[in-house]
DNA sequence: ACTGTATTGGCACTCAGTGCCGAAGGGAAG
DNA sequence: CTTCCCTTCGGCACTGAGTGCCAATACAGT
């Protein structure tokens, strides 16, 4: 009984040794002293000894030193996919994909302190900046399989890889602002890029000088 | 006047020991190693001794190993900005970007395998693809510029730098079609990738199952 | 206690990138 | 031709990321 109400996760008792850390727990002790020293003044000597496991055992919970401030980015992802595939297929794609977006880029407000650092970092750190590359073609893909989906074609073809590129560059967008301006509210900033893109696409320039 | 012919760089005479080689020479001896082993394959030390020169003067030319395949990057940038800066403001914003962005990307006939051979390293090898968004963003900053001239507004604010940020996208993604399809034209790709961002922004799904 | 299993972490190694500094050229003035 | 000055070259040593290997550690079940 008791041990059946333990089986949150999927194997209730485990052999062998303990892990003696978490994901979770490193990311968040490195990403401190990222915010504290900056990202180049931290080796992965210092978060290793600042999480107390060995050098070694930190490459074993992420591949890379770039990859701490990611988190729990893959999850997140499946998050989306399956909300996309949730939404009606009435509702145009345009507004599919803008919604989307929109609710997987909510942040709840008692993370928002932590959730812009980390952008902050992410956005800023040359070294995170180009290593994102690899996280964002993932996120395309989601975008990608969904826009083929939709129009019943190939995923990897010019229109879905075009739209998802071009989601993701508004998406971006949106979070430099969000980052460069305290105020503002990250949902409007992307409702405004998508307006924007649509702006350029069908007018030209408002006023002749 | 002899001398004077001969003024077609900056310094006709110049003082100090002649260097030992160029940037174009140890980009072409690198990037035939990238491709005959693959970029990881090739290491600093292989491409200081098949270009004659010291591991510690190929840091001279190149800042990384991941900067070599980009070549002259930076001056076609500069072209790029002119040309845009050329074109008549009579010509619709849109279609000012789509025309410099296609012109930008056109490829003498002569050069095409080579482009080829180098663009598939720069979108293929992660840690190329990685790098290459620092290139991107002074890519990109060369459209925001000119939208924020355009527009009357800061380069820095949210409708040029998303412009930007689309148009990127839809360059990366005809580049990466350009390659998997050995017959596609690049323009056409370009031109097509605007298409589909403009029915993105206009047409819900063309037919409903 | 003993066995099997999974995590740990030390050690040694490769490779990118950097600071330092003396050596190697080459032009110009004496 | 020698000396001075300037510039590039390249060796050396160092830091730091990332990897392969393997013995040590810790825990569950017999």
């Amino acid at each position: 009984m008791q041990e059946l109400a333990e089986n949150k996760g999927a194997r209730v008792v485990r052999i062998g040794r303990q892990p003696a850390t978490t994901h979770a727990e490193i990311s968040h002790t490195g990403l401190r002293l990222f915010i504290e020293r900056g990202f180049d003044q931290v080796t992965v000597d210092d978060i290793a000894a600042a999480s107390g496991i060995g050098r070694r055992t930190f490459f074993r919970y992420f591949p890379s030193k770039n990859d701490l401030p990611w988190g729990q980015f893959d999850d997140m992802l499946e998050g989306m996919r399956e909300h996309l595939a949730s939404l009606p297929r009435s509702l145009p794609l345009r507004d599919a994909l803008r919604i989307a977006i929109v609710v997987f880029n909510h942040i709840p407000d008692g993370e928002l302190q932590y959730h812009r650092e980390r952008m902050t970092l992410l956005l800023t750190v040359p070294s995170l900046v180009a290593h994102s590359t690899i996280r964002y073609a993932a996120w395309r893909e989601v975008i990608a399989d969904f826009v083929g989906e939709r129009l019943g074609i190939d995923p990897a073809g010019l229109k879905p890889q075009t739209i998802a590129f071009v989601c993701l560059g508004v998406s971006i967008a949106a979070y430099e602002q969000w980052l460069a301006h305290e105020d503002a509210s990250l949902s409007d900033l992307l409702d405004e890029g998508f307006l924007a893109t649509r702006d350029l696409m069908l007018l030209d320039e408002p006023r002749q000088a």
